[in-house]
DNA sequence: TACTTTAGTGTAATCGATTACAAATATATT
DNA sequence: AATATATTTGTAATCGATTACACTAAAGTA
């Protein structure tokens, strides 16, 4: 149980009230228009007002309302980005490329949770869309099958930038990386090394990102005239024990497999586990492969090979067909679909060429 | 290099005019007041006129403004977190917490990120306070000496809530978690292993959170009668190869240690691998505790002994600070200092009174 | 000198919602 | 019926910044 220790101090504030345009313009006698104008550098002012303006703005310590400026101008600079949780590595990172990527240009960016349920999801469009957000960032919920409320937040205006996990609705742009590609050349490899009854940790194929994982992988299969067998594809839910299990389950088979490509890095690491529990040796009996090139795979005594999605990329370049959009007339939509190559990361767990570092 | 393909399409959106309270009462020929109180369940209205309006809103797909609502009210109902790095496992889970407990109150949660960068930290604060943010959440960059640009945002009346990385500034409240108490059982512990030669891999002792692990490390030692040996304390920077270096630079000494407590789980991470490369058993021949409870800490084959600081848990207080502070009249601000306790999470790199599971 | 042009500034409306105060209507009281 | 009271609705100001339009004063032109 959590223990916490508090202390309370109570103190007395002096608070200043806030200095607006109004008050400048009393000070100086002159108008508030005319000093919103000096502040904005915007039509003709005498360079003289305006650098009396600026100093007394400076003097009396203004701060731009950006609240009232968004009311007027209709535009709020803030975007809304719906992640099922900000926690993982993955979407945490993709947040980052925003961030960075958008600050510079003045935006503030609000970060939202679906838990990966579809209601949530909508209520979190929804309020973003309350807020008069310029611009929404989502990587779907597992459970979201209707993209009725994506549609309602582009008709109200809202332009949406799929990244990751998306679905097909027109007028929205989409990042994306080419996961059938990443499935494929995960394949490939584990074929190079000499596998030939190669395994598949799947996850839940309704989403796109895990049916082409698992397209790529069997397409491979089959350029390598590797017969593709139902048995050796695992349904899993991206947890260690999963992982663990379909290892279970799959070495209930007569022929074992001597590769496994998994969806997940979890499920890889919860394989992994269970293989060295059997007493099998990673890579020399049998080769390993995960997905998302999670921190951990990387640090681990026997590295993971993983697939890196480059996420912060995927952010920035997210962040940018957003700018573009805005740059835009508002009436026509640029329907951007960006597809972003996978690197493929080789470590030991897939890799018999190598010697283990460490002991 | 990273390859883009990209696909464009043209669309024409259709994008109805938002609907205002005006729209609303033209309709229904009654005032936007009158619309307002209706919506908003404020004074007496009819029940009559009330259903019509709801139901006339509903129809006409009114969504509310809450950026007018913000500038009237003086509250925008958005708070801003500024940490060094949102993907830092850490951080990003503090921010989960904050978002969870604010979000079923209304408030939207904004990102900023300093980058360990004292100038970013202000100008981030200074952006924050432009857009009428309601509060902030901050974790100090490392490089942030001077506290003028905190001290700014309070007598702007912005109230401030510290986590982890804190600054004494009258009027913040504070949640932290003990570190002292962490280096102390960390150390304990080390020591109950039968120890006696403990190292300690510290970080920059001008951030309050390595002083107080520091000085809750000496206070172990010294609680158990154990010399305290400067040679022992090497300075580090949270990187891997830093922990490999330190144990390069103790291996100088004629004493070499018998245990590691390092202030970052990186480090201990670079020390263990440092250690094995140098053919030491672990936990064996020579304990390692880290902290920060890295998710990759867990997973590695030889899991690593840690410090959880309860990010989210930090994070769900902080935000309880922030909305009693709410509560309260404004011209009065109570100052509260939480300290939760941190968890030692005791594994196989520092345990040897299990087997290791596996091989 | 008379008239046009330009520079600089002010007035007032606007963005959308809220709310103090006033007004109108309905109901109760004698 | 006349007045008092309660209920409901409207008017207009407000939050703070922006901007179309109008106006003044100064400079330029013939």
């Amino acid at each position: 149980m959590q223990q916490i220790a508090q202390f309370n101090f109570l103190l007395f504030i002096t608070m200043k009230d806030k200095v607006t345009i109004y008050d400048i313009s009393k000070k100086l006698n002159i108008s508030a228009a005319t000093v919103s104008r000096a502040l904005n550098n915007n039509t003709k002012i005498s360079l003289s007002t305006r650098e009396l303006v600026l100093k007394t703005a400076k003097e009396m310590n203004y701060k731009q309302n950006r609240l009232a400026q968004a009311l007027k101008s209709g535009k709020s600079n803030n975007v809304g980005v719906i992640v099922p949780y900000i926690n993982r590595s993955f979407f945490s990172s993709v947040i980052r490329g925003i961030e960075e990527e958008l600050t510079p240009h003045g935006y503030h960016v609000i970060i939202c949770q679906t838990h990966e349920n579809y209601k949530n999801e909508i209520e979190q469009i929804n309020t973003l869309i309350n807020t008069q957000i310029d611009g929404i960032f989502m990587s779907v919920s597992k459970t979201t099958i209707n993209t009725e409320h994506i549609e309602k937040a582009l008709a109200e205006g809202t332009p949406l930038v799929f990244f990751d996990r998306k679905k097909e609705v027109p007028g929205v742009s989409s990042v994306i990386i080419d996961d059938f590609k990443a499935g494929y050349l995960a394949t490939q490899q584990l074929i190079g090394q000499g596998c030939k009854r190669i395994a598949h940790l799947s996850g839940d194929l309704n989403l796109e990102i895990y049916k082409n994982r698992h397209d790529g992988y069997t397409k491979a299969l089959e350029d390598n005239n590797l017969e593709v067998d139902s048995n050796y594809i695992i349904k899993t839910n991206s947890k260690i024990e999963s992982g663990a299990s379909a290892i279970e389950e799959l070495w209930k088979l007569k022929k074992k497999p001597d590769a496994i490509f998994s969806a997940s890095d979890y499920t890889a690491l919860g394989a992994i586990q269970e293989l060295k529990k059997m007493g099998l040796k990673i890579p020399k009996d049998i080769c390993v492969t995960g997905f998302s090139n999670e921190p951990f795979t990387k640090y681990m005594e026997l590295p993971i090979s993983t697939v890196d999605q480059t996420p912060q990329t995927m952010g920035k370049i997210a962040a940018q067909v957003f700018l573009e959009q805005m740059g835009e007339n508002k009436k026509v939509s640029i329907e951007k679909k960006v597809v972003l190559t996978p690197e493929l990361i080789i470590r030991e767990s897939s890799n018999r060429s190598i010697k283990p570092v460490s002991a």
